[in-house]
Order: C-alpha cells, then sequence, then structure tokens
DNA sequence: GTGTGTCATGTAATCGGTTACACGGTTTTG
DNA sequence: CAAAACCGTGTAACCGATTACATGACACAC
C-alpha cells in the first residue's frame, strides 16, 4: 500500500488538489465547508505531505547542512547541539555530513548537499578559499567556520585563536612558568596554525625558547606526547595545549608517570568543553562558548536564507574572542606569586565573551 | 543567477536531457561524442545536480532521519557519531532531530521526515507504540531504538537494562557493599524504569533495602543527589547511577563533601561513555559500546531498507547486553575480600558483547 | 530490397507538491 | 441596473530530475 498523495486527499474530499494544498497550508481563503472535508480525508487516508515534493515546488527545503571535518570529541558535538537548537526554534532541519578528511572529499560532500538544503554551515579547516568557492556553483548561501578563511568575501565566524593562545603563554608567564612548551594541533588545520603563531609569538616576547610538540587534536595523541614529556630530562614546567581534549590526555598520562598537577607542570587547554572542569585538577582553558558559537552560527545563517534577494549582503566576519578560565590546573608554582596588574592578569568574568565584533573584510 | 539545470546543460550540448541524465549516472549506452559534450557543458556551466528533484523521480532520497529526545551528554553524541561513519560508508546522509521532550513533538518530527529520508531511527523513551505508528502512515522503514518497545513487531535495537543493572548490584555486593543506593533516572523514561527494576530485584534479592532517589539523567541531577547524599545521615556505602553521566555528577559531589570514593563509597554508572575512563576514579559501568550500537543500527536499516519489497521482513529484536567494566570507582572496601567464585565475579573481557542476540518477538 | 536487430538518442510522462490564472457566482458600487 | 470588486474553486503549468517508450540510422541476413 502506497501512501496517499494529495490528489487522493482531493478525491475523497471531492475538491481540486489546489484547495486541499489551501486548506493544508492555511494561506489562501476556503469555506469552512471545504476545509472540514479536506481535514476529514486527510485523517482518513492518515495523509503526510511529501515534504521532497513540496521542496522541489517552493526551492526550500527547510533544512541546512553542516559540512564538519569530524564528529569526535566534545567540540563538534557540543556545537552540533547548539546549531540543532536553534534548527528547532527556527523551523528547520540539520543534515550533518563529517569526517571530511581532505579538501577533496569535503569538496564533493557540499555538492551533493545542492537540492537538500537551503544553507550551508561548512567548518573545514583544510578547505580554502579557492576549493570551497569551486565546490558552491549555484549561489548557496553558506557560512564559514573555517579559522582562516577570511579572504572569501563571505560570511563567516572565526575564532580569535592567536589572541587566545597569546593569553594562555601569558598566563602562563604571569605565573611563574618559564619552560612552556606547546602541544600542538596537527599541521594544515589553520586554526592549529594560529594558535601555535600565537604561541610562538607570545614565548618569543618573553624572551623564552619555544618548545613545539605535534598531536593530532586527539586524546590518544595528548597523552602519547604526556608521556614523552614525562620522562623527558628538561621536563617543561607548563604545557599550553591546542585544544583541551589533547590537554587532558597529557595530564592523565603526567600524572600516571608520578608528576604532579598544577605543581611540577602546569596545563592549559583550549575550548573549554565540558569536560574540562570535570577532570581534576580542572583545567584552565580558553573559553569558546562552543553551544551559543554554533546556535549564533546557525541563526546568522538562517537570517542569510531568509533575506535572499534583499540587497544587504552580510559578508561580515565575525571574531569569537575566547575567554581565559583560570582553574586549578594552573595554580601558581610558587604560591606567593602575585601577578603584576593589569595586562596579563586573568579575566574571569560572567559577561559573555561571545558577542564578538563585527568587521568587513 | 540561477543555477544550472538538466535542460541548461542539454541546450549547451546540442542533446536531449535523457542523454545527460545517462552521461552522468553511466548507466545506459553513450556515444563517447556526447559523452564528451555533455561532459564539457557541465564543467562550464559548473552544473550540480539537484539531489531533491533526483529523489522525487526516483523516490530515494539517500538520506535516513534520526530522532533523539536530546543531544545533550555523551552517550546520544557518540551514537551519532557511529551513525554517521555508517552512512557515509554506504553513502547516506543524516539529518538529526532532537530535543523532542513528548510524544507529541517527537510524533510530529517523524511525520515531517516523511518525503525527507528512507528511513527512520527512532530513540524515544517516551514513545509508545501506538503514538508511533500512529505518526507512521506511509510505511517508512523504521528502526526502533527505544528500551521498551518490543511488542511493535517492528525490527528494533534494546539495551539490556534490566540484566546490566542486576550486574552493577551484584557486583556492588561481591565487593562487600551492603547500603546500596540508586540514582535513577527520569519517571516515565522506558530505559530509567528498567533499569530501576533490576536494582530494585537484585537488591531485594540480596536481602538488603532499596534506596530510590530520582535523577533526570543530567550531571547537574547528579550533582545535586549526591550533595544530599553526601549530608545524610546513614549515607549508602555504594551508588548505582543509572547513567554515567549522573554518576559522574554525584562522584564530584561527594569528593567536594570530602567523601573518598570508592574508601567510603562505591560508584557504578551506565554505558561506559568516553569520560569514565577519564574522571578520577575512574567509573566503574556497564559498557554499551554506543558507536557500534550506533554503526550497527544504521546499518540494519540500510539493510532493510535496500530490501525493501523482498517478502522477508526483518522484525527481529536485537538485545545489546551490556557489560561490567570495573575500574577503580567500586574497588573493594575491605580489600581482603574475595569474590566468591563463579556467578557475581565481575567480567571483564575483551570479547565483544556486542553480539548480542537476536529472537523474535 | 525488405526484414530484423542493435544502438544511440529524443520525446514526453512521471514523481507530489505549489500557485498563477481563469472562471462563475455573489455582493458592492456608481 | 450595469460595472466593478470580490470570493472560492478548479485547471494546468511548473519545480528538476529519471526513465519507459518511440524513433531513426545503420548493419547484416535472407
Amino acid at each position: 500500500m502506497k501512501a496517499a498523495t494529495i490528489r487522493d486527499v482531493a478525491e475523497r474530499a471531492g475538491v481540486s488538489v489546489a484547495s486541499v494544498s489551501r486548506v493544508l497550508n492555511g494561506a489562501d481563503p476556503v469555506s469552512d465547508a471545504t476545509r472540514a472535508r479536506v481535514l476529514e480525508a486527510t485523517a482518513a487516508l492518515e495523509y503526510v505531505p511529501h515534504s521532497g515534493a513540496r521542496s522541489l515546488s517552493t526551492s526550500r527545503t527547510q533544512t541546512v547542512g553542516v559540512i564538519l571535518p569530524d564528529l569526535y570529541g566534545e567540540f563538534f558535538s557540543e556545537l552540533i547541539r547548539g546549531m540543532d537548537v536553534a534548527a528547532r526554534v527556527h523551523g528547520y532541519h540539520l543534515i550533518v555530513s563529517s569526517s571530511h578528511d581532505d579538501a577533496d572529499e569535503a569538496s564533493a560532500a557540499i555538492r551533493s548537499m545542492r537540492g537538500r538544503v537551503d544553507g550551508l554551515i561548512v567548518l573545514s579547516p583544510h578547505l580554502d578559499a579557492a576549493k570551497l568557492t569551486a565546490s558552491l556553483a549555484g549561489r548557496l548561501p553558506v557560512l564559514l567556520m573555517n579559522g582562516g578563511a577570511r579572504d572569501a568575501g563571505r560570511p563567516s565566524v572565526v575564532v580569535d585563536n592567536h589572541g587566545g593562545a597569546v593569553a594562555a603563554v601569558e598566563h602562563l608567564l604571569a605565573t611563574g612558568r618559564r619552560r612552556i612548551a606547546h602541544l600542538a594541533g596537527p599541521a594544515g588545520n589553520i586554526e592549529a596554525e594560529a594558535r601555535l603563531a600565537g604561541y610562538l609569538e607570545a614565548v618569543t616576547r618573553g624572551g623564552l625558547t619555544p618548545t613545539v610538540v605535534e598531536g593530532d587534536f586527539t586524546q590518544a595523541s595528548g597523552h602519547r606526547v604526556g608521556a614523552i614529556l614525562a620522562r623527558h630530562a628538561s621536563r617543561p614546567d607548563a604545557v599550553f595545549a591546542a585544544n583541551d581534549t589533547m590537554a587532558i590526555g597529557a595530564m592523565l598520562a603526567l600524572q600516571e608517570a608520578g608528576i604532579r598537577c598544577p605543581e611540577d607542570i602546569a596545563i592549559v587547554g583550549f575550548d573549554d568543553v565540558p569536560l574540562a572542569e570535570l577532570v581534576r585538577p580542572a583545567l584552565t582553558t580558553l573559553r569558546i562558548r562552543i553551544v551559543d558559537m554554533g546556535r549564533n552560527a546557525l541563526e546568522r545563517l538562517v537570517r542569510i536564507i531568509e533575506s535572499a534577494g534583499s540587497d544587504v549582503a552580510d559578508t561580515a566576519c565575525e571574531v569569537v574572542r575566547p575567554e581565559l578560565v583560570v582553574r586549578p590546573s594552573s595554580k601558581p608554582a610558587i604560591p606567593t606569586i602575585t601577578p603584576r596588574a593589569g595586562a596579563s592578569a586573568p579575566v574571569v568574568s560572567d559577561m559573555t565573551s561571545f558577542k564578538g565584533e563585527d568587521h568587513n573584510v
């Protein structure tokens, strides 16, 4: 038994398909009699409109696509959650497509979205602007969230990775650490590279020698690096990890090796995933309000979609400034040190850091 | 500038739309000359097929919908991840729809999926079979993952919540605990109720008096309950929480109150989310291989979708048996106790617990 | 030379909705 | 009282693909 179509309903109700459509969408006027008969037929046949067909004629899918590099770890799942909440509120569906290790895959995923979605949110830290544009035949609204694509003249949201990294290092300096290592993210990842650059700049400016070990954003890689650092002859007295997940991996490895945090080594992460405050010692990190960022991104995309045609194009690059959250994992090594007033004092406020700043590109 | 359609391509290539379609889908034979001209035109116009239109004529969307109660916490995000991996492998997209607090909302979400998806995976621990069936006009393939719906004669995957809870309690008994409290999930949630029932049965059978405190599966509720237990006159010597998230909330609250785990109180969770082995002490729990379960569910649904029409309907109810994983949070209170041989000894094997058992309903 | 088969290609129906337009009937207006 | 405005409804085009069937060209056999 095939599902009922609008024509079946029209037939049973003894009206035209147009009337059925009008009753169900409630826009145009219909007589009460017609309405009643249509509703009766709809119920009797258990009719449910076919959204695919509707999309084709209205060219609206009420769906947005999210292109992600990965679904692993809390960062992305929190982000999706924020988007999902907003999508629900605005009557949109979410279609997620992840695990795009390279730009070609991501590009293919983007193309396969045509006709399925009204707009796209793209997080692809590998995808350069050229590749991206090539994938986007057909003027689909797109919101970019890959760290570096400021060039593209497209609306985007970027995290101030560089500034966050500088804040992390300055905080560690202020607590008296002098051998600060960086547990970096994977080479080729735009966000990871910006965090690395910030680290290098701040460490050099502080007159210290940088030490960089590369990880790949996973907890396992953090653990591996932590184990190596534990055995290292001149062990650093602080580690700034490019994300929380690696920071926690490293923390566990160090603890397993009997090294105390924060007494022997301070650890700072990046992202403020929910887990960061659950580990012991709780992790100092750079807070990105991930859920808010997701919600915000989705709402912005919806705004872009729904204002398509109006001539004021949104091409702003919104910058999210991460906020340093000091927790026990970076408590001062020598308790008596008081941070110098001003500049690098840690800020732990309740003020939202999310509003960011818009400035055109 | 509107996006190019197949007709634009046909026109530019000087062929019919049928030929374009044939070239692009590669099924029927076409001459090399035609193929070349079509490909040229496709590239020149940056043509990308409109999947919505394709879906309408083929009545295949290559998409599956996932209906979830929530996206919060690691359980669901891991599950989605497993599904996403499998979806990618099989060439499907995933459309997620979450935050369905009540059955009506979930029901509406299901209806809104018609014409968008080829099948559904429904996790709705509130949704009863009747409601569900009513939502499913039109014979869409559905895989149920809500704990109790064995009745429906539909394919389903259920976790043996009752058995898992019994195993948890028996483990705590074997380690010498005698005042075992249960931190339950929300009333009305089928899974929570099954875990509660298992707890009650095992505790009663062990000759102890049950103590139940209700939570709502969130970490905050676990924390709240933990704080209350900490102050309680006759504090239990063990807590079996209905999920890991609450267990961890409770653990943190107890630790903040200066109560030691496992010396003063043992804690056991349920699910084995990644976080369970990261907290200190690492959490004893009932392992559900969440990612595998997600992947498996998706693959099974795809199998059902792709075998639609064949008369061997899959209506099996696959049971996933959680496996007790003993970690430090439930180390014996009196170290010298040796578990009686046999019955309730904890099993920590590498053998997959996933294969489960199929038996018809 | 006609018949038959093969092959590439084009024509047009179809999927299931929405909606511009036409139409007939009633009410309002000058 | 005729013209205009309005209202509810139906007809049919349309969204952008796929695909059953028709067609025409050509090769080969008889």
